[in-house]
RNA sequence: GGGGCCGUAGUCCAGCUUGGUAGGAUGCGAGGCUUGGGCCCUCGUGGUCCCGGGUUCAAAUCCCGGCGGCCCCA
């Protein structure tokens, strides 16, 4: 088999997602019979479970602590914050009734959790000595999306939002966590291999309530622009809505600072997205359920297979023993054939290939699931050669993932040379921008394209760079781009 | 927000225009034959035709409303 096709992938990838999602078995999506909510099938748990696990290490390792607030968020507390309640006030989904009986009091299925959770900090925090204080749960959260819902990508049950709130003491305390929080979704996005741009949200794009966003997009396969993570310093908004007040270091009473930031269901679509092909999932051997599956090939000769089984099974106990997660497929009654199309749909990394060849001299045959390259080597060698297969499946899937990102992301002059890329590949277009937001309204009318932000770290313009609306002098560069 | 397409077996789809017995492929189950990339054969199994209402002697089919999915544009 020669190395597999991205056709389909890439020029029906709406479908192909679709396809790749039932297939493998991961979600259920489009049958339950209520809009944007689906279900995560074993499989899917699997790999969800896994992505999820790298996001906690993660956080527990720079002194994260998980709690877990309730569900409901009664209407007043929503309310608090007079940007934020007005932000979301359009896709709350309100519970009114108990039983028969109206509730004297609506109450908010949460579309996140700042104001619950801004609530009992102040009721925990009382001096800058507690601090900082850094919360997360991973929680589901609801929104009444009026836009087109797409399975994982815009659900109105989002099953997998893990959001981290944070309060300190001062300003420069939370600008320096939101730089741990940057850095922290580098690592975990650099080990699901999906590559990133990090993006300064445009003031009229920011979180409700906050004082800016910084955000993680990534770029799918049809070109388009899909947001994986966003971090926000909320500066003093919600603390003073909540009158949370802390003691300070001069032994004043003042409100302390917040950030917040959150990592969705999108990062299980965006791995997914970003490393398949025709045949289906091509998983990051951290992520994958299943790491390596072992395929007996039947003999012509039938007595011979009670020894191909057994040697099968003598490789199986060689990768248990050196802790990989392997399965040995010997359904009598499926060919080897259907086999493999099966585990590769599932995106299991490395296939172990053994038949009478193999038997008789001691041997078993890999392949690789990106590559569909195969490679005979001793059954001794089998873990050692498992794990270096893996380390190298997971670098030529970064490389790949970074290399499609990097072409379809570009700086031009004018919105014309701008506009001819965005209409050949999609992905992200810079231009340079003078600052008002009149002017980038214009742009993204020109090109029929959605204002990203400007690049994080902030970058100056080049002496010359002009708006290309306006001609003033621009002070940074504008991206924008088709988004979900 | 505007426009379009679609909903029939677990899945993919035909049937709808022209109303009159619910079809195919695939899957699933049994048996046989195969097995180094989806083999083949036989038999069997599987349906609130998305929901509600209307028209009609009669509705999967026509009409209205709803729910759900997809696409394009803003």
């Amino acid at each position: 088999m020669p190395r597999p096709s991205r056709e389909r992938w890439q020029r029906s990838f709406s479908e192909w997602f679709d396809w790749a999602l039932m297939r493998a078995e991961i979600y259920d999506y489009g049958r339950y019979p209520v809009k944007g909510m689906g279900i995560w099938m074993p499989y899917g748990f699997q790999i969800r479970k896994r992505v999820f696990d790298i996001v906690r290490e993660l956080l527990d390792s720079t002194g994260h602590e998980e709690v877990l607030f309730p569900l409901l968020i009664p209407e007043w507390m929503l309310a608090k914050e007079a940007e934020h309640v007005k932000g979301f006030e359009n896709e709350v989904y309100w519970v009114t009734h108990g039983g028969l009986e109206p509730l004297d009091q609506k109450l908010a299925l949460r579309p996140t959790s700042e104001t619950p959770i801004t609530y009992y900090e102040s009721m925990w925090i009382q001096s800058y000595k507690q601090l900082p204080r850094k919360f997360y749960q991973v929680v589901s959260t609801f929104r009444y999306e009026t836009k087109a819902t797409r399975p994982l990508i815009r659900l109105r049950e989002i099953t997998s939002f893990k959001e981290a709130h944070t309060v300190h003491e001062s300003f420069e305390d939370a600008e320096r966590q939101v730089s741990e929080a940057i850095d922290l979704y580098r690592k975990i996005f650099e080990r699901l291999g999906i590559p990133y741009l990090i993006s300064r949200r445009p003031d009229w794009d920011k979180f409700a309530g906050a004082l800016y966003t910084i955000a993680f997009d990534t770029i799918m396969p049809d070109g388009k622009i899909l947001q994986i993570g966003t971090v926000h310093n909320l500066g003093q908004n919600f603390t003073k809505a909540f009158k949370f007040r802390i003691q300070g270091r001069d032994e004043y009473f003042d409100y302390p600072w917040q950030t917040s930031y959150g990592i969705s269901d999108r990062v299980v679509a965006a791995v997914i997205s970003m490393h398949g092909d025709d045949l289906g999932l091509v998983l990051p051997p951290e992520i994958a359920p299943v790491q390596a599956v072992i395929i007996p090939i039947p003999a012509k000769d039938p007595s011979v297979d009670p020894k191909i089984i057994d040697y099968a099974k003598d490789a199986l106990r060689s990768l248990q023993e050196s802790l990989f997660r392997v399965k040995l497929d010997d359904r009598p009654d499926v060919t080897p054939g259907e086999k493999y199309y099966y585990w590769d749909s599932r995106g299991v990394p490395v296939r172990v290939e053994i038949g009478r060849r193999e038997l008789d001299s001691g041997t078993v045959t890999l392949v690789r699931r990106d590559t569909l390259e195969r490679k005979t080597v001793r059954l001794q060698e089998l873990p050692e050669e498992v794990r270096n297969l893996m380390s190298q499946i997971y670098d030529s899937l970064y490389r790949r993932s970074w290399e499609y990102l990097r072409q379809r992301v570009s700086r031009h002059a004018s919105v014309e040379e701008a506009s001819k890329a965005l209409a050949e590949r999609g992905g992200m277009v810079e231009l340079p921008w003078c600052g008002k937001e009149e002017c980038a309204n214009k742009m993204a009318e020109a090109l029929q394209a959605k204002v990203i932000g400007t690049p994080w770290p902030t970058e100056p313009a080049r002496e010359g760079d002009r708006c290309p609306v306006c001609g003033s002098s621009a002070v940074t560069y504008l991206r924008l781009a088709k988004q979900y």
